[in-house]
DNA sequence: GCCCTAATGAACAGCGTGTTCATTTTTGCT
DNA sequence: AGCAAAAATGAACACGCTGTTCATTAGGGC
């Protein structure tokens, strides 16, 4: 879905270099932490000699950026949708607990990029693609669940307001990554819309 | 307000050596971001001879981690306070805009740390933090604002509730940290529960 | 099958690491 | 003030990783 781009497909062998560099640099990731493992460790894992990594990338921070770039890039293609939601959608939605097929396809994209996220999510990742994450996926939809008074004309304590939803978003998807997923992308859509309009304290039903 | 659980205070020097090493971590991490910065950086920054740093850390992680667990352990001890809270104290505080004394005390106490707390949040951060300061900042405080018939029953739905919450008020605190704490103390904790009991869509004065 | 390009393995200097040790400086205590 | 303990210093060490180069081998595109 991301090496599209370019006018011609790149050589075979370029592809399973960074095909296995991709798993390699997961793996290790997961199993000791980004500061942890070497560019030697990296290419052991992934089975190819040393040079190799350095004909594709400068070191191991640039095929990290490389990955979450990708990541990011596929995201931003969601956003056209999500621009054009608007609260009366959301409400009905939330009302008849019929998912919004592109918070579906949203949660679909993300299962299929599980392994690499929740690796540089998790300790031992990266702090600073989080808040990507973040900005990619909430900042459109926040837009739309303002009120309008508002949007353009923001207070600081809208801009808590804000920050407030988008962290949600991002904790809840946080954790659907974390304990392995266990809701469909049908299920998390429903959820992420009856967290909208819960108020503390009230009762969780409808 | 960390080092007086010892017996007997350290000596001078020590105290000396291990201050010039936090700060000059904060400014490499600033500077620079985790990696990009190696123990002879940290001690030319620091004034002080290589040998110094090994008496007293291990490793570059070792300082880092000796100085979050001091600002964890520090916040443990306002999850008492928060422990007490009920729901209708919190409706009360927020009718009444009266900030919640334990509420203005902690973020107090996070601007106090807030050169650390930025540095180590913010990009060039540790990853592994972020999760720690919410839980134990938001943890309590969940508890406290969830029905109580879904305290001891966690369904897959309340322990995204859960999530949501604790989130969203890690992003506040973040973002109030990073967007140089221009709101005093009361004001944040007026806005923290302000927060609580909004709905998107809905306007938000009162 | 031929050309092009990627992957390989080996070698290199440079740098940071973590440790050791003898020496100097600073404390805490009487 | 003076002594003994402890911390800081500076230098040296072997080791591993880095990022680069180059000749060679293997593999893909047409």
């Amino acid at each position: 879905m991301a090496d599209t781009g370019g006018a011609c497909v790149q050589d075979r062998r370029i592809v399973r270099s960074k095909r296995a560099l991709r798993d390699a640099l997961i793996a290790l990731l997961e199993e000791r932490g980004y500061d942890a493992f070497t560019v030697n460790d990296l290419c052991a894992r992934a089975d190819l000699n040393r040079g190799t990594f350095y004909n594709h990338f400068r070191d191991k921070e640039d095929l990290l950026l490389t990955l979450e770039d990708e990541v990011i890039a596929d995201l931003d293609r969601f956003r056209e949708s999500m621009r054009q939601i608007s609260l009366t959608q959301l409400l009905r939605s939330r009302l008849g607990r019929a998912p919004l097929p592109f918070l579906v396809d949203l949660f679909d994209y993300l299962r299929g990029q599980a392994d690499f996220l929740r690796a540089v999510m998790g300790p031992g990742g990266d702090v600073r693609f989080a808040p990507r994450l973040r900005d990619a996926v909430c900042t459109d939809l926040i837009e739309n669940i303002l009120h309008e008074r508002y949007r353009e004309n923001p207070t600081p304590f809208v801009s808590y307001y804000v920050a407030f939803y988008a962290s949600a978003y991002l904790g809840v998807i946080t954790r659907w990554l974390e304990t392995g997923m266990a809701e469909s992308s049908e299920e998390m859509a429903v959820i992420a819309l009856r967290l909208l309009f819960i108020k503390p304290g009230e009762s969780i039903e409808l």
